[in-house]
Parts: C-alpha cells; sequence; structure tokens
DNA sequence: TTTATATAGAGAATTAGTTATCGAGAAAGA
DNA sequence: TCTTTCTCGATAACTAATTCTCTATATAAA
C-alpha cells in the first residue's frame, strides 16, 4: 500500500539485466520454471543472493520447483521500467554517442534515443544511424516541446558539466553520464555514471598485482 | 618487503581515474598541491575516502598542505600499471568495438588495440580506424606470436562464451568483457565485465522510483 | 614566540552487502 | 502412504566499505 522502505540495494538491481537475459534465453527454450540454484550456477553466484535479488521485484517461487520464468521476465521489467519505452536526448556525436545510436532496442532496453546534438559544426547535419545531428542550440527548446526526460551525455569531460546544466534546465529528470566526470547536479536528478576508464583501472591494477 | 596484504578495495581503485583526471587538470593549472577536502569537494565525495583512496598507492601527503600533485599522478599512474602500454586484440567489430578503436591513449589509458576480430565475412577486411578487421580464424595463431595478454570482447551474448575461451587458450590474461553475460574463467583470469544494461538498469529503476 | 587553524593519518563505529544456516513445504520415488 | 530430496524464505553471521573521531603536525597569523 504505502512505501515508506528503503530503496534496493544498488548492486542488487545492476544485476537483474544479467537474470532478465538468461531467463529469455530460457524462455526461448521454452522452460517454464527455473531454481536459483540453476541461475547461480549459470552466472556464477551464490544462490542466496539470486534469492535476495529477485525478491526486490516483489515475485515469489515455489519450494522444490522454482519460479515462474515468464512471470519473473514480467516482474523484472516491470520493475526496471523496460516495459515501454522513454525517449531521450544523446550530446556528443562522437565515438561512444555513434555506438549508442547504432544500438537496437535490445542493447538499450526501456530507452529510444529521438535525437542527437553536438556542437562542432562539422558534425551538425550528418546522419548517424538514422538521425540528424542537431545543432546544441536547439537542445533546450527541443526538450521543452518534446518532454524528453532522459540525457546522455557522450562529451569529453570539459564541456560535460556545462551540458548536464542546460539539460536540467530543458526539463531533464535523469543522465546517463559517459563522460569521465562527476556531474554535480540537484539531489532529485538521477545522474548515472558509466565510467569506461574506471573498469579499465580494476583491470589493469589486477593485471600488474599478478606481474603482467 | 613482502606483501602478503589484501587486495586494495576494488571501489577504491575504480575510484582513482576520478581523481587522475582531476589532477591532470590541476597539473594544466600549474598548480603543485591539493588537499583531500578540496578533492573531495570538487568530486562530490567524502575527504576521508579520498584520503584512504589515495593510500592505496603508497602516496603521502603533508598536514595543512596537501598532497603534490606532480607526484601524486604519478603515484596513480605507477599504481595502475598505466605508465606503459599493454597491447590488446579486440574481437567483435560491431558499434561498440568501433568505438573503442576510435579512441585515443587518453580515453583507452594503459591499452593499445593493436588489432580486430571479427567473424563476419562482410566485415573482414574493412579498416576501421586504421586497423583492419581480421578473421576469427587467425586469432589463436597472431595472439600466441605477438604475445597479447589482454583480450576485449565486443560481441553479442551467444558467442562470447567461445570467444573467451579462445583468448584464454591463446595466452589472454586478462579480458575485458563488453558482452551481457558473465563469463565463466579460472580464476588466475582477470575477467573485467562493462555491462551497460546494468547500469541502464540502476538509471531506469530509480526513474521509476520517482515516477517517471 | 605563541596561538590558531587546516589537514594528514590512524583507528573506531557504522552501514551496506554478501554468505551461511535453518525450518517449512512441495514434488518424486520407495 | 511415507520418506527423501530439493528449494524457497527468513534470520543470523560475516565481510567489506564508508563515515566518524581523535591526535599529531606544519603553516600562517598574532
Amino acid at each position: 500500500m504505502s512505501k515508506p522502505d528503503t530503496p534496493p540495494p544498488l548492486p542488487s538491481v545492476k544485476r537483474l539485466p544479467l537474470y532478465l537475459r538468461l531467463l529469455q534465453e530460457m524462455r526461448a527454450r521454452e522452460r517454464e520454471y527455473i531454481s536459483c540454484p540453476h541461475i547461480a550456477r549459470d552466472l556464477g553466484l551464490d544462490s542466496t543472493q539470486v534469492r535476495k535479488d529477485l525478491a526486490i521485484t516483489g515475485i515469489s517461487g515455489q519450494p522444490r520447483i522454482g519460479y515462474p520464468v515468464e512471470a519473473l521476465i514480467d516482474a523484472i521489467e516491470e520493475f526496471l521500467g523496460w516495459k515501454n519505452t522513454t525517449d531521450a536526448f544523446l550530446v556528443g556525436a562522437g565515438h561512444m554517442g555513434t555506438a549508442l545510436l547504432g544500438f537496437d532496442e535490445t542493447q538499450n532496453p526501456g530507452i529510444r534515443i529521438v535525437a542527437a546534438f553536438d556542437k562542432d559544426p562539422a558534425k551538425i547535419g550528418t546522419v548517424i544511424h538514422g538521425r540528424e545531428v542537431l545543432d546544441m542550440e536547439n537542445l533546450s527548446d527541443l526538450a521543452l516541446r518534446m518532454h524528453v526526460h532522459i540525457g546522455i551525455i557522450t562529451t569529453p569531460a570539459e564541456p560535460a558539466q556545462e551540458v548536464c546544466n542546460q539539460l536540467i534546465l530543458a526539463g531533464v529528470k535523469a543522465v546517463w553520464n559517459f563522460s569521465p566526470t562527476r556531474l554535480d547536479a540537484p539531489p532529485q536528478i538521477v545522474v548515472e555514471n558509466v565510467d569506461l576508464r574506471s573498469s579499465l583501472a580494476a583491470l589493469s591494477s589486477r593485471l600488474k598485482a599478478i606481474g603482467i
């Protein structure tokens, strides 16, 4: 009824897409039920952890049987809000921006990039994966008119904060940040960072630790 | 002397590139010293956390002064093994693979992608950002000959495990996995996953929680 | 020279997340 | 029908990570 709950653990939320993929594969093989230990074995996780993760979506399983695959897929997609797609603007038509524009619905579930922006005159007007690159100048105006609530920043670090500010002023509620900085934004704005360097740091340091 | 230490906290390692970027900016402005509280303010972190993170690199600062910028950059790069670059093979010349091939040394610090592979005949032979796409068939042979120790997987989920197996057989010690699966690999192999869907899940679920 | 202040560094307390344990229930086989 | 086995679900223990507290120190100001 009411929900004064604590938010679900972020690591759990981040593992959900992993389960989702496996489940979709199971569904394709017309499997009806699946158990936590089975999922755990397949993904190299702990079965108790899998159970806790799935529990946050509100679904429950049956002893000795497991969880119904179809219902579980449904519950995860519902929980993530991936049952319908939300429009997004992308800013920064560089390599990463181009890649994201190339992704289809299954690769960027829940969002649809409806327009791309850049400030480089050489890029403005070009077409990337079917969408024309627009001038940054038009961003605020279009975002407000189209009620776009998600902004994707794929610019270098320097302009990122300024782009973020513009997006928020234009009504954006969530920012998917691929630039290698931390953005300063009011607390009610959802900011999710993807930092490849950070991931690479984890890889490099472990590689160095084993002496390579 | 000896080092039977526990490994450094992974979240700390993953924050290091963030500090590095800020420090490089400071250096460009010819700033000689910087304090933890200052870094913390700039990045929206806790100053104690910053101090602990920097401590894992082995550097120490001076009360009332802070840390020497130049030495700190050096210590972080040294710790991450980013002072010299390691050769890497990339498998899967799709959108993400293309983006990574487009990145320069500052965007993919510490590694240099020396060859790209794909199994799609339509892609084999094409040139992406200056490197010809080679046939998967040649992967093992070339990896062994060139002593390549890092493999980057940017394929879809289905072939990822098979590609991973091939890479490991060919002597690869670390895998940077962009495919949306968990790879099964022996414990001595370093596997670092980049899952955009996972990040998107965090964004979507929070967006849904605030009712958008 | 003395005092005030900002900051490093060490360690403690807290919190978050993961892993282990145990009881209950449902199917499968004896 | 009864027993065994597997799995869920809840709780407890543990571990990792973050945040807090305190002390020492070095500069700057009085």
